[in-house]
DNA sequence: ACTTTGACTTGCA
DNA sequence: ATGCAAGCCAAAG
């Protein structure tokens, strides 16, 4: 299984209302540090078909909406987050209570 | 093939 | 707490 499909596994596994970050979803990949790699697999999604990942629940380490620049506005991920009754702190998502954690691959 | 960049995180001073 | 450097894997020039 390559590294991108793991990534894209953990990432609709991440229920709604919930957020997750680069680290751990790297981590549960096991690649500690290689969250650049999943913005990367992200970015990849961002300019594909696939809807079937919610793209918009994984911010970075400190809840911040690092990737709404790619989204259709930048505005949209912000949005779909409160939709799903995502709590906003400032500029971040609420880390405290809506930080996901994905189970580790195996 | 080598260098630079990217939706990031961590370590050391 | 702030600032610089290293590490991860893949893609573009």
């Amino acid at each position: 299984m390559d590294l991108y499909e793991r990534i894209y596994d953990i990432v609709r596994a991440i229920p709604a209302g919930k957020v997750t970050t680069y680290g751990h979803i790297a981590e549960a990949i096991g690649s500690r540090g290689g969250a650049r790699l999943v913005g990367w697999a992200l970015n990849a999604v961002a300019l594909s078909d696939r809807v079937d990942i919610p793209c918009h629940r994984v911010v970075n380490r400190l809840g911040e909406l690092s990737g709404r620049m790619h989204f259709e506005t930048p505005f949209v991920m912000r949005e779909r987050l409160e939709a799903e009754n995502v709590g906003f702190r400032g500029e971040a998502v609420d880390l405290s209570r809506h930080l996901w954690i994905p189970p580790m691959a195996g």
